[in-house]
Parts: C-alpha cells; structure tokens; sequence
DNA sequence: CTACTGACTTAAA
DNA sequence: GTTTAAGCCAGTA
C-alpha cells in the first residue's frame, strides 16, 4: 500500500460520528490539494472494515455512488443512522454536518 | 517511458 | 435547479 493511500486512510478514520468531510478536503487535509480523485481511489482499495468511508461525500454533500449502486443505498442508511437528515434531493447539510477539524487533531496527523 | 483511469471539482452554459 | 467540459494527478498497467 502506498504512502498517500495510508495518509488518506488515517484522515478518513479521523472523521467523527455525525459529520461528513468530502473528498477534496480529504485529499487538503492529507497535503495532496487536487488529488480529490485519489481519495475515491483510496477508499475503494481499502480492507478496512472499521473505515468510516460513508462520511465522505462529494463537494456537493451528495452521495458520491450513483443511486442504482447498492453501495448508495448503504452509504445513505449508514450516514441516518448517525442522525445525518438526508432529503429527499440526496443532499446532506454541509454547513452543519461538515467536520472540522480541530487545532490539536490536524498537528497530530502532522506527526504521521 | 507513455496511456489510461476515476466513489472528484469547478466553472460555464 | 440542470448538464457539459475541462482540469486535475497519483496510481496502475
């Protein structure tokens, strides 16, 4: 596994429960800007079962799989049951549900 | 080395 | 609201 993809995956699993980042604030947060394509990448590689990747979502906050792929439907479901409200335009509320990170959280991902 | 890919993003129409 | 088109760039073959 490279070392990008392992960076992306630690900032993911640092997303807390009921928030949601999307993929080019991943890819920022990772210090790789415009690597946005790589997060999917990333995600879609990764084994891990404990991964939180349904709180990433698009620049948007929609759903980043297309609506007749099983995954949106798990993706959806997994993100309601965090108390995430979902309308019925698929959209998530950015400005609320955002994460963001703190101070502390981003100077100890600095140390990996 | 080159070519293609993509769970993206932005701007423009 | 929508749809296109172009840009993006590490990873993969």
């Amino acid at each position: 596994m490279s070392k990008s993809y392992e960076k992306i995956l630690s900032v993911v699993s640092l997303i807390p429960s009921s928030c949601v980042a999307s993929y080019g604030q991943i890819a920022d947060l990772s210090g790789m800007p415009n690597c946005s394509r790589l997060v999917s990448k990333a995600l879609k590689s990764s084994k891990n079962k404990s991964l939180p990747w349904h709180r990433v979502v698009n620049s948007q906050g929609k759903i980043a799989f297309k609506a007749s792929d099983p995954n949106f439907r798990l993706q959806l479901s997994l993100l309601r049951e965090e108390g995430i409200e979902i309308k019925n335009n698929n959209k998530v509320n950015l400005e609320k549900h955002r994460w963001q990170p703190s101070l502390e959280t981003m100077l100890f991902e600095l140390s990996f």
